[in-house]
DNA sequence: TTGACTAATGTAAGCGCTTACATATACATG
DNA sequence: CATGTATATGTAAGCGCTTACATTAGTCAA
């Protein structure tokens, strides 16, 4: 397993170029401070040797690595997907390189992945949630590496995050379910364990059934993995209970597009029959038929905001500043009045 | 707020364990040459003081970084996302870690990435297809670094791949809508240039027309961005034309999606009125209505296989042994004859 | 007990870069 | 011209690890 090519080093463009290690370097990252024929040369030496940087080299020299990890549960799921799109742009706009892994929202998954990226030189870390093993947190601080939660915004929490507030929005979808007659409501969630989105969406729907006068424990859940499969499989549980709902909130709208898909397959017609609310406001929610009443999330902006409050920390040790995002109920063809 | 809080090193832990940095870089990479009691030791120093191995370092005094890169046009898109998760499952299983990098179909940042995973060590990669600048190429070469072509599977191609054949799966299916009356056909394709498997999936249509003695010319290509919205806008611009098609295949399901979409705004009856064909079979496809007419691509499959291939050729310095997959054809609803 | 091994640990030389500091060169000034 | 200043380059000391090699401790047969 021998890699018989040995990689160009700094030494030999310097020795090639005719000039010191140094110059080289000077050449590379502040080409201002060498003159113009010596920077000729060294870059015709970088050319022809087809010269690249070692970056574990360059990082342990230089003591940073402009590098910044993001940590998210999938991207199967084009919500972070799209928000780490936007995160990672922003952060190109100062400088820096992203690094990006998933956890299958796996907790055991996710610390591997977060000693990964400390081990790699991460100049701060984004992760999702604030739910998780308090040791990790400990792990970080001794690091000194930086982190910044998104994907909620939780006042309570002793750490700054860049969210939304899931509860609230997902409350307020609850409370149109519920003044438009609902009674017999159900929720398809993802797992809840280590998971304070989905948990924050469950409390937001029990909290308008109580303010409403209902009993919350009414409220029947289902707790599955993220997939149009499973949306379908989970809605095909709940239809076949004794009390089926009338109205089906989803976690996400991936979920609901699989609970429309099986309602259509067993011919229960929506909203006529069966309302299905989803979350979050993909792409897909207006391609469905009929097209998805859901929570619109600012995804990008969320990434970008993220990026920004991330970038000021690791650059200028600024605190992080905590910031709101606001979602909006979108209303299209899924939500009707129970019949 | 200064970042006083300084990495512990292998040097403070062996300080503190009472041995020597060997001992501990021993203890931590081959735990079996070091006794038990010392272990004991070392791990507790190593617990105690947050200790994480510097990644860069390591990887300098190592020679190896058992890193391998993987460069996608884009995550936002399903199909790349769930094959990459299998490339990724099965290189974990043979010790390699996988850094992630996507271009959002811009050959200029793939450059870059190629560069920036390349200096970050890669000890090999996986690209989308062959198209690209001979250059950077040569640049891989220089740098030694193992490349392996996903996506396509092309035996004209002086590179190994593990793919599949674009024109080929699409031609089988341009076959079936031609056999199904048929003339008036349209592609709303991704964008060609730089995109060798959107440039074969029109080849394969083209094919199978002058196959069936159809003049080739009169199939109307609408290149677009990946998207839903964008699949719609290419649709409506199809539709608007002189002789609109009878039958429109999608260079994705995404834009199919799109295109179903807009066909149901404007009250055009798919298939009575119009086919639409995708291609992928994501989730999705089974999740519209109608549901989609597509091209299966066994995505995870092709991952796994990538993997497998890269990994004993970045191992044991095998040749890499090219492997083609299959496609399918999985007729739905939106396929139909010409009314 | 001793000698001959083996097992466990230590010593120290880099790996490819950056950067403080030293040195050299060029040019303007009095 | 000597001198001072600014500019360009070189020298060399690490950054935090791994690993060949040297050393020491431990084990066992005779």
């Amino acid at each position: 397993m021998k890699q018989n090519v040995n990689k160009p080093t700094l030494q030999d463009v310097a020795r090639k170029a005719g000039v010191s290690t140094a110059t080289v370097s000077r050449c590379l990252n502040f080409p201002d401070q060498v003159a113009g024929r010596t920077q000729e040369k060294v870059n015709n030496a970088v050319r022809e040797l087809g010269y690249s940087p070692d970056f574990g080299a360059k990082a342990m020299a230089a003591r940073r690595t402009n590098t910044i990890g993001a940590i998210i549960p999938t991207m199967a799921n084009a919500l972070f997907a799209r928000g780490l799109q936007a995160f990672q742009e922003e952060l190109q706009l100062h400088g820096f390189t992203t690094l990006v892994a998933s956890t299958s929202y796996s907790s055991e998954t996710e610390e591997q992945q977060i000693r990964s990226l400390v081990a790699r030189g991460a100049d701060g870390l984004l992760l999702i949630g604030h739910d998780r093993d308090p040791e990790i947190y400990r792990f970080l601080e001794t690091q000194g590496v930086p982190v910044l939660i998104s994907w909620v915004y939780d006042t309570t929490a002793t750490r700054p995050s860049v969210g939304f507030d899931n509860a609230a929005a997902m409350k307020e979808m609850a409370n149109e379910v519920i003044s438009l007659g609902h009674r017999q409501i159900a929720l398809i969630s993802a797992e809840l364990e280590f998971n304070d989105r989905a948990t924050a969406r469950l409390h937001g729907i029990q909290d308008a059934m109580s303010d409403a006068g209902l009993d919350a424990s009414n409220l029947q859940v289902v707790e599955t993995h993220y997939g149009i499969d499973e949306g379908a499989v989970a809605f095909d549980e709940l239809m076949n209970t004794a009390k089926p709902p009338t109205a089906v909130l989803c976690g996400n709208d991936v979920l609901a597009v699989g609970a429309l898909r099986r309602a259509r397959e067993l011919d229960i017609k929506v909203p006529e029959q069966v309302s299905i609310i989803g979350f979050d406001d993909l792409d897909l929610a207006r391609a469905t038929f009929p097209a998805l009443t859901t929570v619109l999330v600012p995804h990008r902006e969320m990434g970008k905001q993220a990026a920004i409050a991330l970038a000021s920390k690791v650059k200028d040790d600024a605190p992080i500043q905590s910031y709101e995002l606001k979602t909006k109920l979108v209303f299209r063809d899924t939500l009707g009045p129970v019949f």
